[in-house]
DNA sequence: ACCTGAACACCGTTCAAGT
DNA sequence: ACCTGAACACCGTTCAAGT
């Protein structure tokens, strides 16, 4: 009876959008992009449903903060002090890891607009920044930043797949090897390349791989500059 | 009467996987992804939701066959006479172009593991051979042809992102300038870049833009190639 | 062998009613 | 102002029953 008064027992701190998307991304990583559902986040908030309506508007804007929450970390560092080849690489590794560690977010990044207050636009706007920092012309800046983004943003999805085909129990180089021993058993005669390249997926790095990606397009940004 | 023996109406043909298939391509065309439902798949076929199964294991399976009937005629292409280069450049215009007509396809593509019997595998396979072509040294094959790969797919995803944001009303120069607006009244403070370059958007072509960034990537992997 | 369609176990979203 | 939870209009999938 006295507890009643001051101490409010602390079993129901009050709803909040924060309290909703921390929810929403803890389901997420746990039960998977179809386990996010009102019902289970409701669950978990010990409310209804309908109350988070009252703190967001739909599904897609949670999912939005979602991704928002868990790519901001990236967008954080600082550039200064860093040559903009370094600050490219260093950004687009830190979209890499954020999607590693939360492969539902490669899934859904790749589909939002880059517009209004779309987490797109941030990662676009800090790489675009760092492509003028490389000297590139005016009129080719765009068509760079672009392709640097499509390039993470097809890896990301690529990686989401790969996680999701993936069966749940096993690790990263099992999967690999599995898909290596499935490509080499691959008709010769219809994936001649596919097959003998099999190996490389072996001893392959996902996170260097993707870093390489990276070069080769920061390659073909740079070669045309002293052309012009 | 007579009718009924000899000529069965040709009210019912008998359900088949291409009809479904082609009947699934034409939901998404036309109502989108949100539209294909076993339901309204069904009522196009004449017959309950419960046939299709009957044919197809599930709705994943129905996806996949949509997106290889569409993404087909991109691989079909004759590679013989042009340079690989050349090749490159025609199969990702190709796909760029299948996923341009139904952008549908551009959201589930990026999401299919390069394993199997997915459609994925097949650009891979095609990509990878030119690479191969432009004798890139076998240790980055994998690594080029990756890289294309996944430019290609993030642009997929992005178009169709951008298809889906559009009004459905509005045509592609109409959305290109809402977005341009939009970028331009960005903070400066925080957007210096994507204000700068929004008026590059209103002029841009989507498929040039596609095939500028191929043309980096290519640049990048041939750049390298005398120094080894 | 192939089709039918009711039924099951879910969804996102709304909204009257409560505090 | 904020929460509740039943209700609405859907889903994909299954399966007994039909032909």
């Amino acid at each position: 009876m006295a507890s009643s008064k001051r101490r409010p027992e602390r079993r129901q701190e009050p709803l909040s959008r924060e309290r909703i998307v921390a929810a929403a991304v803890g389901l997420l990583d746990t039960v998977g992009e179809s386990g996010l559902t009102f019902r289970a986040l409701a669950e978990r908030l010990a409310t209804g449903p309908g109350a988070i309506y009252w703190h967001v508007t739909g599904k897609t804007e949670l999912l939005v903060a979602a991704i928002d929450a868990v790519i901001a970390p990236a967008l954080a560092g600082d550039d200064t002090g860093t040559t903009p080849r370094e600050a490219i690489r260093a950004l687009a590794l830190g979209v890499f890891d954020a999607i590693d560690a939360h492969p539902w977010v490669g899934t859904t990044l790749a589909q939002l607009p880059r517009t209004g207050q779309s987490p797109m636009l941030r990662v676009f706007e800090r790489v675009g920044r760092q492509v003028r920092a490389l000297h590139v012309p005016e009129a080719a800046q765009f068509t760079a930043a672009s392709a640097l983004l499509s390039y993470i943003l097809g890896v990301a999805g690529q990686n989401a797949a790969n996680t999701r085909a993936a069966r749940p129990d096993t690790d990263r180089t099992e999967f690999l090897d599995a898909v290596a021993s499935a490509w080499g058993e691959l008709d010769p005669d219809e994936y001649p390349f596919t097959r003998d390249v099999a190996g490389q997926l072996r001893e392959h790095d996902d996170r260097a791989e993707f870093l390489a990606g990276i070069d080769l397009i920061l390659t073909g940004i740079t070669a045309g500059r002293t052309r012009s």
